[in-house]
DNA sequence: GCCAACGTTGGC
DNA sequence: GCCAACGTTGGC
């Protein structure tokens, strides 16, 4: 029978969200937009997610993000804070080839081209939102409390959303659900 | 600018 | 393997 040991705080797990109807995943991406922001992506059009130094969010980028996965592009430390629009993964993971630059900043020496330690995946830029969707807007939407991103202490760059969060906030973007 | 939360490093 | 010190992230 289930007692008071099941109050301890359930962990929500940061992995493996459960595909939508069209069996794709969802993400969110953050950025800070002083380094790459929604606009240089829209420009772009398509870019590589590079650069990512920790190891729980290499994990997502290597085993979990496939292609045709939706991202969530996040302005994070900026005013505002907030979800800029979508992109579609078009490239699943593969050897972040920044970390074997020597003129990178994100150079790794220790990352070996046959046996890589970090991982990137291709994204394209589908559509900004309409108006970007804050971080209080977010806050203030009770279905998404659950929110990886919204969590304390939450820093995970690359993270997992939920095919109803992600429903929630095309709708609050006021992007067509069919993209 | 502050600082809480978290991840990594390195001495033992 | 423990854990204190340090560095980083990122919201506030």
């Amino acid at each position: 029978m289930a007692t008071k040991k099941s109050a301890a705080r359930p962990k929500p797990s940061p992995t493996s969200p459960p595909p939508g109807a069209s069996g794709r995943r969802y993400w969110l991406f953050k950025s800070e937009p002083t380094s790459y922001g929604f606009d240089r992506f829209q420009r772009d059009g398509r870019t590589s997610w590079n650069g990512v130094r920790n190891y729980q969010a290499r994990n997502l980028l290597r085993d979990e993000i496939h292609e045709h996965d939706g991202v969530l592009f996040y302005h994070s430390n900026a005013a505002p804070m907030a979800v800029m629009g979508i992109a579609r993964v078009v490239r699943a993971g593969y050897a972040d080839q920044t970390a074997f630059d020597a003129t990178s900043p994100y150079h790794d020496p220790d990352s070996d081209p046959d046996q890589p330690t970090w991982f990137q995946v291709d994204i394209a830029c589908v559509a900004p939102f309409a108006q970007p969707v804050t971080r209080d807007r977010l806050k203030a939407v009770p279905e998404l409390r659950q929110m990886v991103l919204l969590q304390r202490g939450s820093r995970l760059s690359v993270q997992p959303v939920t095919s109803a969060e992600w429903r929630t906030i095309l709708r609050l973007g006021g992007v067509e659900e069919s993209w």
